[in-house]
DNA sequence: TCCTAATTGATATGAGACATAGCAATGTTG
DNA sequence: CAACATTGCTATGTCTCATATCAATTAGGA
């Protein structure tokens, strides 16, 4: 006997596939991200490209592009605005590229945006306590890394 | 010793994070779920939305973008789409909501998109022979519902 | 019943992550 | 040198997601 007035959940044959779940975990994960990044006023990728650069200092626009999945083009708004916040210095290297380093006031928010990126980190981890985070880690690198 | 004109490949300390490899592996299963559906001339969202109908049938739009977290607003075009294209229909109940159900070629679509979608789980879940699948799933499930 | 509040679909709009195409300057290589 | 590749950049377009606002309709409490 279904009741015609009731219906507010869906039946949803949807939350149960895999790349269902991940998209909704990722999303939960960079929307917490987000708001622990907003204490230093910057968005995750802003905060990886940081800690990218002070991990590889010298290295190039186009190399953290390629680090991070992110295309040439997309990459000029993000490194312009970090130097024009003074956060990253370019010196030039060749006639084409340039060097980025973390300036003192980078190499500040680098840490702390480190130091907040495993707090968000830890804070996940203890929902994960039952499970085998190492096995988790591997089972997302192979889906990343997919049949190629 | 390092060379100077080597490094290609950076040091990557976000590698291991837990948020950004669940990023990568959504975007990957998410390009190869649309390379899939389009075969049908569909995208992921509307493949599921027609799926979603189909066990649903009479369902609301607000219904369905409260099951898939999309807001009202941004389920306005997709179902527009989908109905000029034929796949959906809207019966009014209310004077200000329909019932929306699959046309035959909305339910043949949805039937097609059912098999591609369990192919590219399959696809996937080869990959994960080693894994714990009830457990990876949970441990997903468990960050997507995050600290509440 | 009447007034207020909530719901629904819709519009307009903006941010952000991604993609492609093309360009100018520069480097690299046969 | 000539052909090609790389680098940073501009312009542009798509897709996802968000907010604010609106009109019509419905539901609930005084």
């Amino acid at each position: 006997m279904e009741k015609p007035n009731a219906p507010k959940e869906l039946h949803d044959p949807i939350a149960s596939r895999l790349g269902y779940l991940l998209r909704r975990a990722s999303a939960t994960m960079m929307a917490d991200l987000g708001e622990a990044l907003g204490a230093v006023g910057l968005r995750p990728v802003e905060g990886t490209i940081l800690i990218l650069v002070g991990a590889n200092p010298g290295c190039i626009q186009s190399e953290l592009g390629r680090a991070l999945g992110i295309k040439r083009a997309n990459m000029v708004p993000l490194i312009a605005g970090l130097t024009a916040q003074n956060y990253l210095e370019k010196s030039p290297v060749d006639g084409r590229s340039f060097a980025l380093s973390l300036t003192p006031r980078g190499e500040e928010a680098r840490a702390r945006v480190d130091g907040i990126m495993d707090a968000h980190e830890a804070g996940f981890a203890r929902l994960l306590a039952d499970v085998d985070q190492q096995q988790l880690r591997a089972a997302l690198s192979l889906i990343a890394n997919g049949r190629e």
